[in-house]
DNA sequence: CAATTTAAAACAAACGATTGACTTAATCAT
DNA sequence: ATGATTAAGTCAATCGTTTGTTTTAAATTG
């Protein structure tokens, strides 16, 4: 009908954007639509107007981030699965899980954009609602599923068997904690934020630990 | 004021216990007194009349499980600490540290009472109220310093030395994942719950790694 | 009886949602 | 081009509900 949307507004973005901040900061229910409105400086029925409510609102929001990051991070996916393909052997398994460990700390950890889908996110694992699977099928699936066949190129075990799935949750688990834990390291290491110095810190020890893991992993 | 204490009800105890679970599944903001007071049978006005409140409710409830688990896990702290002073090995550090660890598997993912506490804890850390000081005192600070001081004596470098409080926290991050990824690790191992066997795979995979880092940590 | 707990009703404030008036911009018949 | 029409977007006012809290009265206990 309309052919040009010249009159189209911002107002939408701006409480998407609210949005990620706020029910990041205060969940779902800790974040009223009267914060989220003034938040955006948009009109308190805005809401109900592009998104039919504070729910369609939170539901989008988990939809462009499952699709943000699952773009952000699919090529990258795609790339390994290529490689994959011609049976690596246990050596360039640990540098190509390595590599991708590596992508996912300077996504998640470094920028402060990506740092904010976290909190959701993390809600979300700890407390799942039906966005849930919009964000496990959007990223979490193929990122897991990815990790699990590295370890498994890695370590010579079938990518099915449990012990690598729990091996791989282990040692993801390392980067999830320093977003987390956030409060406790303040404290315990006098760091402000994550800064550049900070970031390679994280990044150089996870990283020992995975190759000297996945290196001697017939010592049990 | 109260003659006899035969009289006095367990409507605070009742309160408590609901405030752990719902709080924990629903946060502050999610948990209504509504729904506190109906989960534990008591009457609307009993949380004014206890805690002087919704927020009065949810502090008791965050300091007693910084006592309960601090109570829990003091002692086993302090033991080690006796050992650290007779300067162990870096050999007998590294078991120190897997027997805490050990430990702390057993009681945090094994048991369902204290999972619950785990949900409460997170989210203070995610987003900290004046209630996370609580808990940071209580125990999480006591716990973490102990596991520096264990790193430390297993690796040489000081307790205060930035790579070792990271190394510590990656390390510890194995644990965090299997009480927040939950969803997915149902999903990807078809585990119903962490039952016996469960947590026994997780504590193999986890000491396995601990031990494997710890011995070769100088290979970087 | 007197002191202490419970039960139910009522409270103001905040919640998410809805309404209808209003402005702005694109469309179309003349 | 002009003026009427329609659609898109904004806004203040207000809806009915639920929130946490308070009040009032009845019940229970020693």
């Amino acid at each position: 009908m309309r052919k040009n949307p010249k009159h189209t507004s911002d107002a939408k973005q701006r409480l998407m954007d609210a949005g990620l901040d706020l029910f990041g900061k205060f969940s779902f229910d800790g974040a009223s639509t009267r914060m989220l409105t003034n938040r955006a400086e948009v009109n308190l029925s805005a809401i109900q107007y592009y998104f039919g409510g504070k729910e369609g609102l939170y539901r989008q929001i988990v939809r462009s981030i499952a699709v943000e990051v699952g773009s952000l991070v699919k090529p990258r996916l795609n790339e390994i699965e290529i490689q994959l393909r011609e049976n690596p052997s246990p050596e360039q398994g640990i540098e190509l899980f390595c590599d991708l460990i590596d992508f996912l700390i300077g996504q998640f950890l470094g920028s402060p954009r990506t740092q904010k889908w976290l909190s959701i996110v993390v809600r979300e694992q700890m407390e799942p609602t039906e966005a849930f699977d919009v964000l496990y099928d959007g990223f979490l699936g193929p990122i897991f599923d990815c990790c699990f066949r590295l370890v498994s190129a890695a370590s010579g075990a079938s990518e099915n068997d449990p012990e690598v799935r729990v091996r791989t949750y282990a040692l993801m688990g390392q980067l999830l904690t320093f977003h987390i834990s956030r409060a406790s390291i303040r404290r315990n290491l006098s760091w402000i934020d994550y800064g550049e110095d900070e970031v390679k810190a994280i990044r150089n020890t996870i990283l020992g630990h995975v190759r000297t893991v996945l290196h001697g992993n017939g010592d049990r």
